[in-house]
DNA sequence: TGAAATGATTGAAGCGCTATAATAGGCTGC
DNA sequence: GCAGCCTATTATAGCGCTTCAATCATTTCA
């Protein structure tokens, strides 16, 4: 394989030396348009391309377009989707390229891939951290101590950091008191996988609004499914096989499980809203689509990740203090929820 | 800002060279417990954190994890996202790091993500390439003239390169032949966006299948269209809208497009599959799932992502001779089609 | 026409790190 | 007690680029 080549390759090439290339390829003024021409298509026959690292190091801005790293949980998922769409927006509208990569909810990848990233000289990284009980956060806790410059989609307890989040407590407080004013009282809660900080936040939202209200809370409410489709699917194919003692309304841990859940009530025969309520969270473009508009909690995804991606480039708040900026969520009530036994 | 301590700083703060630094660094066995401990202390107390630019240049590709770039056409397109799911597991397996970007139809930000990419030490490509009609693909003949690993996963013309795809047209000629089996005469094909090849190649087929047939094609027949739900929704209001001579089936660019077709003819009060048939294309995880699970051509998306980041990392073919791997299609029969005026 | 001023190009130094050949110790064993 | 052999450390030579003082080539004006 042909080695890459290099600016002293394209000076060669074009008969001049390295510094005249380099003065070319950083539009320096001095260069005589002959010469710049010469070396242009040197530079085009050869298909060189400066290395970011080196030109880096040779401590100039380099003129490779910079670039972000994008770290998410699940490349398949909606709601990560529209993030990076928010956030590619805002990192387009300053001429940097975002860069993609999955955790899949383990936190040694997340390490791995941020490593990677770093070493790859991108700029900075938003990164929507995996939170497992037993997770290992010291990459990130490296990363400040690197003065690398990153942003997170959810605080981690004891690491001062710039985070753009909303606050899912109250959210999933609010869209189960959506359910219990409506005059639910058998109301269960999907909640996510483990190692999401949303997760245990959504439930205990969920809990929250139970104490608040007349209802009596019990872990049995509580049932541990997933973040997919297929989870909410199966999910709900368990909790309602049996006739007896049925819920009235589930609140689910986010759209997909919701709409999975849809799909099983669907199939088991059961009407929603008349026999159950059903209560989404992120409010993915699938939820309005769906043949039963979803009810769910609208979290701006567009917004959150265009904030995070201005605040990496920014480099965090302008007195250098780490900034958190809680969005606001709002419960956009579609055809899913309904009083119980309204039909 | 304080300066960031070098590896120079550390050695001096630690008595001892560089080099025993950067072998401490490295975590290379020739170094004697003392003195690491020593140099370990004195990195921690200075914080220092090695340039990743530095590293990178003095030769550590064998340290850092080396990369490979997904370029995709949209984030948000179920389709890619499995075209990614499957280039990551099989990158991951070989310890490499996907790194995705997204060119959302547009050649030139196709061309600045790819020179990113590579200005940032990739070590290939695997790309959806956007063929425009006015397409200026010169970023992948560089990259050809450059040696540069790349796979692409559509052919472009005059461009010899390995290649990993299915063939298009056969596989929309299928699908439209399994309409006209079933006894359809009024069928309408909902075509893609313009910069995709996919897509003048399904129309292709489309137009190929009636060909063949006793039908005549007019170009009527054909509707611009799309590549997302809303897109197929909006044309499915449009075609649908007036009563009289309505097509009794439907072939659609991609399964988001039917699934959006597919809502607005329930919204239309039209019955799928006794008013109308409705094939799809890809077969994402959604079509699966939808209500009236779709009958749409299956696509080995995560075999085609996983096939191509091997061809990346392997540097094509044995030979050296640019290699095209055509992987089958297969028509998934499901819900949404009939035999016309079934009811 | 020649000296001065202006302009274009080059060469060498260095960025922070890794790799490796060379070196200095510390052990053998005879 | 010294040749011979490890092993831990160091010194040196890049990696690919930028920068800047120094050169060489023009042009300008007296």
């Amino acid at each position: 394989m042909a080695k890459r080549p290099t600016i002293a390759d394209v000076a060669r090439a074009a008969g001049v030396s390295a510094g005249t290339v380099s003065a070319v390829l950083n539009a320096r003024p001095t260069v005589r348009d002959a010469t710049r021409a010469r070396v242009l298509q040197a530079i085009d026959r050869l298909g060189y391309l400066p290395s970011a690292s080196a030109q880096r190091l040779g401590g100039a801005g380099s003129t490779a377009p910079p670039c972000v790293g994008l770290v998410i949980k699940e490349v398949a998922n909606p709601f990560y989707a529209e993030l990076v769409l928010g956030a590619s927006a805002a990192l387009d509208a300053r001429g940097v390229v975002p860069l993609v990569c999955a955790s899949e909810g383990d936190f040694a990848k997340e390490g791995r891939v941020i490593d990677a990233l770093r070493s790859h000289d991108v700029r900075g990284v938003v990164v929507a951290p995996v939170l497992d009980a037993d997770a290992d956060l010291s990459h990130l806790f490296l990363l400040r101590r690197a003065g690398f410059p990153f942003v997170l989609l959810e605080t981690v307890a004891g690491l001062p950091s710039d985070v753009v989040c909303v606050d899912n407590v109250a959210a999933a407080q609010g869209a189960v008191q959506h359910l219990i004013g409506l005059g639910h009282e058998r109301i269960v809660h999907l909640a996510g996988p483990a190692y999401t900080r949303h997760s245990q936040d959504r439930r205990l939202g969920f809990e929250k609004a139970f104490s608040q209200s007349a209802l009596r809370f019990t872990d049995a409410a509580v049932i541990p499914c997933g973040s997919r489709f297929e989870d909410g699917y199966r999910a709900g194919m368990e909790v309602f096989r049996e006739e007896g003692g049925r819920p009235t309304a589930v609140s689910c841990f986010n759209d997909l499980v919701a709409l999975g859940l849809l799909r099983a009530l669907a199939e088991l025969g059961l009407c929603v809203p008349d026999d159950v309520s059903v209560v989404g969270f992120d409010d993915v473009p699938e939820a309005a689509r769906a043949p039963q508009p979803l009810t769910t909690v609208h979290v701006p995804k567009r917004e959150m990740g265009a904030r995070a991606a201005r605040l990496v480039l920014d480099g965090g708040g302008q007195d250098g203090r780490p900034q958190t900026i809680v969005l606001p969520t709002a419960l956009e009530v579609r055809a899913t929820t309904a009083s119980p036994g309204a039909a």
